[in-house]
DNA sequence: ATCTATGCAAACCGTTTGCACGCTT
DNA sequence: AAGCGTGCAAACGGTTTGCATAGAT
């Protein structure tokens, strides 16, 4: 695996490689996706029961810090995190059925040189949630392509 | 006030307008931008101090069930609610300062359209915070207007 | 041997809920 | 008079923290 060089200049620095936090790295690499601290702490717990979750949100936070991992920007109310190896995407999710689909980080190029240009602001979005609705639903909900109206009253 | 009118229909659907209820719309809509439970909690309770958290909670909930406000969809660790009738509108967050700036709903229709084409997704994006570097902090930091590298080893 | 990181349990914070009562309708 | 909405207090779920100890260096 490829941490383990990272880890190695961790440990040059003075941080100390313990099972735990291996485990918790492996688990949190392996995971294609967000995870959350509990579902994390239950996926290493399948391997070392007694680890405690409060282990798990302390080296969480350690590899924030580090920058092995990161939490995520946007989404809903909880916190979720990912490991930092990944490249940086974003998030479709459908109101309606709840599908979550990957897109590039190159969709929002345009947007960025639109905010420098308009707002001469850098924006360096890491991991944005677009809400809306999935190609399926709005097939199934009605011909057109537009959205369901959003302040129609009941 | 544009929502006696609107109180007025909810009325009509057999809701009960309660003082609690008008002071919290009313601070709400009197809020330009987001409020969190509590603040709200601590706006309203100047004019009634014996008004309960729960009952602000209770009470947002309600708003949102009727169409009068919206959770914030991106952004940090905390709900936030604002009143309805605001625009769309998103937000850039300056990283260093912490400054926020509102942008406008049109910065999004290039991405909308994008999105539309390469995933037939449709977006919805209601409240966006995008991260990154205001003007100032990136003039304070670098001449160039690159954005600070971000994967970087201490 | 040193001192970091862990386990445990309690504390914390925002949010939700059950219950009896008050107030709007 | 009827019943929705409120206050109160307790419960809840996720996260953090103090303390003694195990374990990596």
């Amino acid at each position: 695996m490829r941490h383990d060089e990272v880890i190695h200049r961790l440990r040059a620095q003075g941080y100390r490689l313990t099972q735990q936090r291996r485990l918790i790295l492996n688990a949190l690499a392996a995971h294609h996706g967000h995870v959350s601290a509990r579902e994390l702490h239950r996926i290493v717990a399948r391997q070392a029961p007694a680890i405690n979750l409060a282990t798990v949100y302390r080296t969480l936070h350690w590899l924030e810090r580090v920058g092995l991992a990161h939490a995520i920007d946007a989404g809903e109310h909880q916190r979720l995190y990912e490991y930092a190896a990944t490249d940086d995407h974003h998030h479709l999710i459908c109101r309606s059925c709840g599908a979550q689909q990957e897109i590039d980080h190159a969709v929002f190029d345009a947007l960025r040189e639109r905010l420098l240009e308009r707002y001469a602001f850098v924006a360096d979005p890491r991991h944005i949630a677009i809400f809306g609705w999935c190609a399926r639903c709005r097939a199934a909900y009605a011909p057109a392509d537009a959205a369901p109206s959003r302040r129609a009253a009941p």
